[in-house]
DNA sequence: AAGCGCAGCAACCGCCTCTTG
DNA sequence: CCAAGAGGCGGTTGCTGCGCT
């Protein structure tokens, strides 16, 4: 009742400056977190996870933003091809980017650079659909099935087989400049991406399977 | 100069997972 | 164990600015 009410009260649209400054010194003061009440608390008519997401996109500090560097592309590509579209724990690999940073920026420059190349070596995958429209050029958009999003930590034969191609594909393609693994120490830890990380260096696959 | 189309990006939506009582 | 709420994530939309005709 009330939370339907809230959300049809909720403003939208882009932010105003004095509207991120609400936002901004309300988490200076209280921590990030309990972003249901933050409307209430700020007097902001704002929803909490337009809250949260502005935080987190916008407003968060050490955020970096305009042009990605080589090697950031060159690790989102590397990444994409490993998970797929989960932006998240991509961004987890580029400190400052966020998920929809990387989201953007492969939906508008990324993707149409690899559907080109992959109209160029022909690879056909005729098995990925599309829900809705995607703009004028169609970028083609991969996801990961849904038994492999719920199983973060597990991965599977198939996966394996599918990382290990990727690898000598990578290996071929990458220039050994950009082949460096890249390793940040404010980034979480994220145990089977460090694996990977690791298995490409040596150029030996890694048995995470149990 | 005006109109149109496209690219880029901020923000929203809906679903899923996690947490808490 | 279950239900409800909060948080997180990926997909999508819509606005804005820029370039082209």
């Amino acid at each position: 009742m009330e939370r339907r009410e809230v959300k049809t009260m909720a403003k939208k649209g882009l932010w105003k400056p004095e509207e991120d400054f609400l936002l901004i010194k309300y988490i200076e003061t209280h921590g990030e977190g309990n972003w249901a009440t933050v409307s209430q608390k700020t007097g902001l008519k704002r929803g909490g996870k337009s809250c949260r997401l502005r935080w987190k996109n916008y407003l968060r500090p050490n955020i970096k933003r305009g042009m990605m560097s080589k090697e950031e592309e060159d690790l989102i590509i590397r990444m994409h091809k490993l998970l797929g579209n989960r932006w998240s724990l991509i961004a987890g690999r580029l400190p400052g980017r966020t998920d929809n940073d990387i989201k953007n920026y492969w939906n508008t420059h990324l993707n149409k650079i690899c559907s080109k190349e992959k109209t160029k070596s022909k690879v056909s995958n005729n098995s990925v659909t599309k829900k809705k429209k995607i703009r004028s050029t169609s970028p083609e958009t991969t996801t990961c099935p849904p038994d492999e999003r719920k199983e973060e930590g597990t991965l599977t034969n198939t996966w394996l087989e599918e990382t290990n191609s990727f690898t000598q594909e990578t290996k071929s393609t990458l220039s050994p400049s950009t082949y460096t693994p890249l390793f940040y120490e404010d980034e979480p830890f994220m145990p089977f991406l460090d694996s990977y990380f690791f298995f490409e260096d040596i150029m030996r696959p890694v048995m995470w399977m149990p």
